[in-house]
RNA sequence: GGGGAGGUAGCGAAGCGGCCAAACGCAUCAGACUGUAAAUCUGACGCCCCUCGGGCUUCAAAGGUUCGAAUCCUUUCCUCCCCA
């Protein structure tokens, strides 16, 4: 019912095959952000016009509203919403982090206050399978605490530590048999930390696994040193999700050092506030020099938006505050991102990933003459 | 013709003797955004030097009162409303 195999590597990169009960999904893969069951400003129709294969969604969020045993009663997140493809569930993890304000951290778990209206919620590892078992994702993932960057060691080696427990009671809750479910590895930057969390994760048998807590603040370097440490560490025949991540330089990068599946919430929300992503870099729509420009938003792009509407267009609709400007944006936005996984997928196949991923780099980074989009680097 | 209310930065609109280059909103310009409390947030926004800060010119126009005026007085110009 679900499987993993490594169909292809060009370094130490991988290209595979994911198979869960609603359908396949090749990795290296991106993951559209559904956070409330639905990719914010777009509909299904234009997820699969994008090649989405798999679509992420939030514990936290669908617990609170409109409520997990509703969405049991309708058939899950599949009979809900209508989406015939895989679902993966984040398990209100990363809240503990994003909404530190609003929390109360304990080894029992967390109780949140909700930020719709202020009532009192609890999460704990148990809570979380409940709710993604009723939720019924075609992967769900372990209860982790995600500490926040920078932060003292000790903090991390706590939240690290806590998450490994947490990730042993989520295993021994969690019952369902047509749901995987992915343990997570913490340890912020710290490569012992990491390594300890990870044979310890590891040992407790998940079919995949995720890597949580980068992309919070630390650089680019820390991200890479961790992701090298953990490569050997982990299982090479289950795949790997670096939880959160994120540029498509990063992804570049991730992929590189074995990493085979992503979600991010950029190309959606940047899109909505008028960045796009091209092969030249980024973006901003906003720009006045884009005012009078006829060209499609990526003259290389064939999705939807780029075959019919100018960037003049594009700019105005969204200053006039009109929403098929984020509708549009965020098809492209989606469109580049599933399109740079698939042909990165394509040059692993093809053994000439090292090669591309230095072109793309390069590419990304270049702004065409003049009137192009600045660089990508952060 | 008579009576009344007004003219403030791109627009709208506060201010009504010093703390005013002038609140606030919009528009404009730029930036940020990484398991979504985000169709959001931040900054700039008279001109010049431009870093703090400093200099210059403004609140319909001209003249005046005052140590000091967007704020008070006089005249002029221009809007809007009511009555003939």
């Amino acid at each position: 019912m679900f499987s993993f195999s490594v169909e292809a590597r060009s370094g130490r990169a991988r290209a595979g095959r994911l198979t869960t009960p609603h359908g396949v999904v090749d990795t290296p893969a991106f993951m559209p952000v559904g956070t409330a069951a639905a990719v914010k400003a777009v509909t299904r129709r234009d997820l699969e016009e994008a090649g989405a294969q798999i679509v992420l969604a939030n514990t936290y969020h669908l617990m609170l509203r409109p409520g997990d045993a509703l969405v049991r009663d309708l058939g899950g997140l599949h009979g809900f919403t209508g989406w015939p493809g895989p679902f993966l569930t984040d398990s209100g993890g990363y809240q503990v982090f994003s909404l530190a304000k609003l929390r109360h951290l304990s080894e029992e778990g967390v109780l949140f206050q909700s930020h719709l209206d202020g009532s009192r919620h609890a999460l704990t590892p148990e809570r979380s399978m409940e709710v993604q078992q009723n939720l019924g994702a075609d992967i769900a993932m372990a209860f982790d605490e995600c500490a926040p960057h920078p932060a003292p060691r000790e903090a991390v080696a706590e939240a690290t530590a806590r998450t490994t427990r947490w990730a042993e009671r989520s295993r021994a809750a969690h019952r369902r048999e047509d749901q995987a479910l992915f343990g997570i590895v913490q340890g912020g930057v710290h490569l012992d930390l990491r390594e300890t969390s990870a044979r310890a994760i590891v040992a407790m048998g998940f079919p995949g696994h995720g890597i949580g807590g980068l992309s919070v603040g630390e650089s680019k370097t820390d991200m890479h040193a961790v992701l090298d440490h953990l490569d050997p560490i982990l299982p090479a025949d289950k795949p790997r999700y670096l939880m959160g991540v994120g540029t498509p330089e990063d992804i570049l990068e991730a992929v590189a050092r074995g990493v085979d599946m992503f979600d991010c919430v950029l190309p959606t929300r940047n899109a909505r506030n008028g960045q796009l992503f091209t092969s030249g870099g980024r973006l901003s729509i906003r720009n006045a020099k884009h005012r009078a420009d006829p060209r499609p938003p990526d003259p290389g792009c064939a999705c939807y938006t780029c075959r019919t509407v100018s960037r003049a267009y594009l700019r105005h609709l969204h200053l006039a505050g009109e929403m098929s400007a984020a509708t549009l944006m965020t098809i492209h936005n989606l469109a580049f991102y599933l399109d740079t996984l698939r042909r990165i997928g394509q040059s692993i196949r093809l053994g000439r990933f090292t090669g591309f991923r230095a072109d793309m780099l390069r590419q990304l980074a270049a702004a065409p003459e003049g009137e192009g989009p600045g660089p990508l680097t952060s």
